[in-house]
DNA sequence: ATTGAGTTTAGACTTATTCTAAAACTATAA
DNA sequence: TTATAGTTTTAGAATAAGTCTAAACTCAAT
């Protein structure tokens, strides 16, 4: 479990610019909402956001947002079996996730609860490991 | 990796029963299918499947027959993160999957080949893990 | 043969996402 | 500055996966 991220806009900015991405204000705000969220928005959730926080956003550039973002690595594309959105996962730091079945929430949880060792078959040449917790948060 | 199940329709029409699913013809014929394949078929390959071996089914019927068999546990629906098509998976070995990211190809690996140890935080309760290793097979 | 429950079907519908082409920006060179 | 070229945003059309609906079919048990 964790806090979120506090990123200011301007930091943001920097942070777009670095990976090669022209930090137009949607972006910005798009991009700044999800690393400061401490859900897994999918596309609707962002777009929600956006028109009560920056009216006028468009569903189109709040999909070629989140695309772009996750394309440049800033943000992780998810899917989970419960759901046919897409979400969206600002956190960096090296996690795994927990679903509720009941809720269908989305936990956060750290890689230091997890240890595994993976000895795959001969001609597997691993690039990245996913994992998905399932059951049920009682608090 | 592995062989696939050898089994007989007799027996694919016994197993329906032992689910409690009325073994139709289609239902055995589609899940026999699935068991004896050694892939990981979308709903558009078993209708591929279907139109050469079974004509005449439709496409409602694939879905609702596939839905069914995962809902009674006979087979897994699986969401892979190259695409959008739920993929039904019948190896009721324990095994966790290996995504080649060139080709899309989706290899089954033995548990055996993971080890693991999870502690989750105070208040989860796990009722099954996945796991996924994405990457490429060289041969 | 008749019934009734369960199954299958074609096609309409829904939902998530992508595409398209025009309008609105932005950055820079004249 | 202003023209211009490139980029981004936009609304709405289009696509793709999956679900729903209601009629037709099947089949076991009378």
């Amino acid at each position: 479990m964790k806090s979120r991220l506090n990123i200011s806009l301007r930091e943001v900015e920097n942070l777009l610019k670095e990976h090669g991405v022209q930090p137009s204000a949607q972006r910005i705000a798009v991009c700044h909402h999800v690393l400061t969220s401490n859900t897994h928005p999918t596309v609707d959730d962002v777009k929600a956001w956006a028109d009560a926080n920056f009216p006028k956003m468009s569903l189109a550039t709040v999909y070629n947002t989140l695309n772009l973002l996750a394309e440049v690595g800033i943000l992780k594309a998810l899917k989970f079996p419960h759901s046919d959105k897409t979400h969206f996962d600002g956190d960096q730091s090296a996690h795994f996730h927990f679903l509720d079945e009941e809720t269908g929430k989305i936990y956060d949880i750290a890689n230091e609860n997890l240890k595994f060792q993976l000895d795959l078959p001969k001609g597997f040449v691993l690039s990245e490991m996913e994992f998905l917790a399932k059951g049920k948060f009682v608090g």
